[in-house]
RNA sequence: AGGCACGUACGUCAAUGGUAGACGGCUUCCCUUACAAGGAAGAGGUUGGGGGUUCGAAUCCCUCCGUGCCUACCA
């Protein structure tokens, strides 16, 4: 048989991939037993637009392992995948295309254009999900969904309109977040507070009919031009007299009232604020609260309007800035302009500064609905956060600060509202423009121009792809979800709308669970991000180490924010490479023998019983630690378990038997054994290393079983079933008798490291244990012990009799060992190493010591405890004057 | 401005209030017939500082220092 000394992932992630697809492992029909548990998972969809980066990577990879691992528990299993048309990103990475043709979306009108952003979508479109090929993602595509295809499209209209209907969307006249670059409205999550380094201005308002002014601080003196009263606090004393007076509004000619209002911090500024509703969204409510008129100076181009005079029509806002500024300087107005620093808002997609303008848009009021979500939190505990904390506090806190969501977005590529008017101005809202006609009584309607935010589809996403209005199988099978595995910055976005709408639709909570998470951040600790350059592509780590190291590197990372190690992978490749090579040495070493399941239950010898214990206690500990989503820690149990017990002990221990040239029955059951127990290893593996498994576990010999729900299915390891960890099978004796050996051949190979004895120079070594069934273990292991330490020789006896030129060791249970060094050992450096182990030992006797001696710990400890403490200080005395014999004898 | 986290070995991270660990790196030795992407041995920590609760603290509380994140209407 062929097998290089190399694993290449390469080769195993070509495959097996398409395979699994074409074989249909994927989809949940590949379960063919009726009363299998369910467990679903809907993916958070990316954008349309989108390419893999390191976050979808972990997400990705955390999904698969879960789904992975209930699918091989013989879980109905379904993980559902899609994408999201992704409104704003889609509509301005075609808009840039258009761009390089010199022409605007507006060029090609509406209809023309969304044809264009449909056909980009399926030439150039979904990158992703070659990526999540590659990843090993197991989903089901053959349930793929968007959120723009008809199917959903017509949930998000039914959502609408039962919504309207019941008065929760409705359309108003506000102050709304705009988009002077994107021309659209955004929702306040859509925009980003950056801190910025600006200049506050003070500016003076001549007062009429005095010789006064007032002095008001702005850090937007261009919105003056739109200011219809100056507020101060009622209770500030400096003013009381002004409150009522009028100011001569500069440039503008107009006259505004001083007004008194509780919003005004009197310690600020200087305690008197300009008051412009129609540009601010905090003078917008006081506007509101004194009706002030709202005059409008900017307009959705972020120029100014008519109304802002003439000097000024048409100006940009910064421009304006400036002249403004210039101008109370010239007509002295302008009383100091400081250096402030503060937070500017900004689109989050394009980095423009947003402009709150007063803007007809539509709305859905969020109380009613925000309240089943609290109420889901409150009486049963749901959603699940994972970590508990914070989460769960920044979701319920979030919640109960909920304004309303503005839901319209002046944009092509979306969902457009289904909400006509007609010739007399009425609203019709109705599920397709036939409804809508025969609810007018005529057929002259326009359609509202604008489409719904990209979250409103993805709300309904939990139920949207399985079906719903319909009351269909899938609907009824994998609703509600499993769990959610997302990052922690959508749980306002997505997270808490999707409960929200799924309590208000299904009346039932979308997922158990909510996984958060962590962060990859760059190598100093940043977020990665496009603007920084200063991500790392998945796909090159991918190329460059493998998918599995890639994946195992990710699943430890878990919920913890972690900073981007290469080295990290690199140690996993290495792993994956051991795994590759312990594959080898067994398929090498396998004639005569193949998977043989009922074998592990028939061992009799200690390093068989001991291997089939660690492997049923690794088992047991992965379930519970997959299960509580203790992804590190299964990682680790992993990687321990084979490299250090299957590859440095057992396979060490076994190798003689295993390689023995002559074919017997003890070679072809050693040799059996080891390709059982490497195939339950595979199988442990599985889920967070599909390929490298799939490859070995492939070419193993001998009956592989898949779970019983899985009969009659192509053989996959991803269909075997995950081993459970049989508790019959675990051998507390076997393991602490096989620990003794550990000890004993660990205590040689130090002793020989520290005598500088050459590797190859074989010597004999004398054991001795007054306890008559370790002296059985020790005879029993002669062989492979002595293979282990290169020994000439291994005696074994109740007694200690060497040679007084030897070194020494005391060993666990009373045992004690003696490395005969005629002419090798340095004496003086002997007595050294003892009474390094001495102190050691006295050490820790010292701190057990002061804790016993203590009555409190005595009298208040639990009984356990304190007997522990006592039990591990007489070992230590009795370990301790072994080895003071053992000082003295020397020499 | 408030709120919430975090600070453990040289690096990245673990550790139900009960003897602080892993991986990488480092030192020494070894191309031993699965694997040098390997094997063997070893060094390295008063858990950011200080105080408190407790028989016992990396863990709980307070405080200081440092670092992140989120929320927010300070013009």
């Amino acid at each position: 048989m062929e097998i290089p000394k190399q694993y290449d992932p390469k080769e195993a992630e070509q495959h097996h991939y398409e395979r699994w697809e074409r074989n249909g492992y994927f989809a949940p029909e590949i379960n063919k037993d009726p009363g299998a548990p369910v467990f679903t998972i809907v993916i958070p969809p990316p954008n349309v637009t989108g390419s893999l980066h390191m976050g979808h990577a972990l997400q990705h990879t955390l999904m698969d392992v879960m789904t992975r691992h209930k699918r091989m528990c013989g879980y109905r299993t379904l993980w559902l995948p899609g994408m999201d048309h992704a409104g704003i990103s889609t509509q301005l990475m075609v808009s840039r295309a258009l761009k390089k043709e010199g022409k605007t979306r507006h060029d090609l009108g509406r209809e023309k254009f969304v044809e264009r952003v449909w056909q980009w979508k399926r030439e150039s479109g979904g990158q992703i999900t070659v990526q999540m090929r590659r990843v090993g993602d197991s989903v089901d595509w053959s349930r793929e969904k968007f959120t723009m295809d008809e199917d959903l499209s017509r949930v998000v209209r039914e959502v609408f309109v039962r919504f309207y209907e019941e008065g929760l969307i409705y359309r108003g006249n506000r102050i709304v977040n705009w988009c002077p670059q994107d021309q659209t409205v955004l929702s306040d999550l859509e925009v980003e507070k950056l801190p910025q380094a600006g200049k506050l201005y003070y500016l003076q308002y001549p007062i009429k009919n005095s010789d006064g002014r007032v002095t008001v601080a702005t850090t937007r003196p261009e919105t003056m031009l739109g200011d219809t009263a100056v507020a101060v606090n009622p209770t500030d004393d400096r003013f009381r007299e002004l409150v009522g007076q009028t100011i001569m509004l500069p440039l503008t000619g107009r006259e505004i009232p001083i007004i008194a209002d509780e919003y005004v911090d009197p310690e600020f500024g200087t305690g008197a604020v300009k008051i412009t509703p129609a540009h601010d969204p905090n003078d917008y409510e006081m506007g509101l609260r004194h009706n002030l008129p709202q005059v409008i100076v900017i307009d959705s181009h972020a120029k100014m309007t008519a109304d802002a005079g003439a000097d000024f029509l048409g100006m940009d806002r910064y421009k304006a800035r400036e002249k403004v500024v210039d101008d109370f300087a010239a007509l002295g107005l302008l009383d100091k302009v400081v250096d402030y620093d503060f937070s500017i808002s900004k689109c989050e997609r394009c980095k423009t500064v947003i402009e709150p303008l007063i803007s007809t848009q539509w709305f859905m009021k969020m109380d009613p609905l925000r309240d089943l979500a609290l109420d889901l939190m409150s009486r049963e505990d749901k959603p699940k956060f994972v970590p508990e904390t914070p989460y769960k506090k920044v979701y319920t806190d979030w919640l109960e600060n909920l304004r309303d969501w503005t839901i319209s977005r002046q944009l092509w590529w979306g969902h457009q509202i289904p909400a006509w008017y007609t010739p007399g101005g009425d609203v019709i809202v109705a599920r397709s423009e036939e409804e809508a006609r025969i609810k007018a009584g005529t057929s002259e309607l326009t359609q509202d121009p604008d489409v719904l935010d990209t979250w409103f589809s993805s709300a309904l996403w939990p139920f949207s792809t399985l079906g719903w209005p319909a009351d269909t199988d899938d609907l009824r099978t994998f609703y509600p979800t499993s769990v959610l595995v997302t990052a922690r910055d959508i749980i306002f976005l997505w997270v808490s709308r999707m409960v929200m709408m799924g309590m208000k639709f299904m009346g039932k909570e979308p997922f158990a669970d909510v996984f958060i998470t962590g962060t990859i951040l760059d190598a100093q600790g940043q977020r990665m991000s496009k603007t920084k350059m200063n991500g790392v592509d998945p796909i090159d780590v991918f190329d460059k180490f493998g998918v599995d190291a890639t994946r195992l590197t990710l699943a430890q990372v878990g919920s913890t924010d972690t900073r981007w190690n290469e080295k990290q992978v690199e140690s996993y490749r290495n792993f994956a490479n051991k795994i590759w090579n312990a594959a080898r040495f067994c398929l090498l070493n396998s004639e005569g023998a193949e998977v043989k399941p009922e074998i592990l239950e028939q061992s009799t010898a200690l390093h068989d019983r001991w291997i089939v214990s660690r492997l049923n206690k690794t088992a047991r500990d992965l379930n519970a630690a997959i299960n509580a989503y203790e992804f590190h820690g299964a990682v680790q149990t992993l990687y321990h378990f084979f490299w250090d017990d299957f590859c440095d002990w057992y396979i060490e221990l076994a190798k003689a038997d295993v390689t023995a040239e002559q074919p017997s029955d003890v070679r072809t059951e050693a040799r059996t054994r080891l390709l059982t127990v490497l195939e339950q290893a595979l199988r442990l593996l599985h889920p967070f290393m599909p390929y490298i498994t799939e490859e070995l576990w492939q070419r193993l010999p001998g009956d592989k079983r898949l779970h019983q729900a899985y009969q009659g299915a192509e053989p996959t390891v991803m269909l075997a079933a995950y081993p459970e960890g049989a508790s019959s099978l675990i051998d507390e004796a076997a393991e602490s008798e096989m620990q003794a050996i550990i000890e004993l051949i660990s205590r040689v190979r130090n002793i020989r490291s520290e005598m500088n004895i050459k590797p190859g120079e074989r010597i004999p070594i004398v054991v001795a244990a007054p306890d008559e069934n370790l002296r059985k273990v020790f005879s029993t292991a002669r062989e492979q012990i002595s293979r282990l330490v290169r020994a000439s020789e291994v005696a074994v006896a109740e007694r200690l009799e060497a040679p007084k030129a030897s070194a020494r060791a005391v060993l666990s249970g009373g045992a004690e060992l003696a490395v005969p060094l005629e002419g090798l050992i340095d004496f003086e450096q002997e007595r050294r190493r003892l009474q390094r182990e001495q102190e050691k030992l006295q050490a820790e006797a010292a701190k057990l010591e002061a804790q016993l001696s203590n009555p409190n710990f005595v009298s208040r400890a639990p009984v356990e405890r304190v007997n522990e403490v006592r039990e591990r200080i007489a070992a230590i005395a009795q370990q301790s004057s072994q080895l003071q014999q053992t000082v003295e004898n020397l020499q």
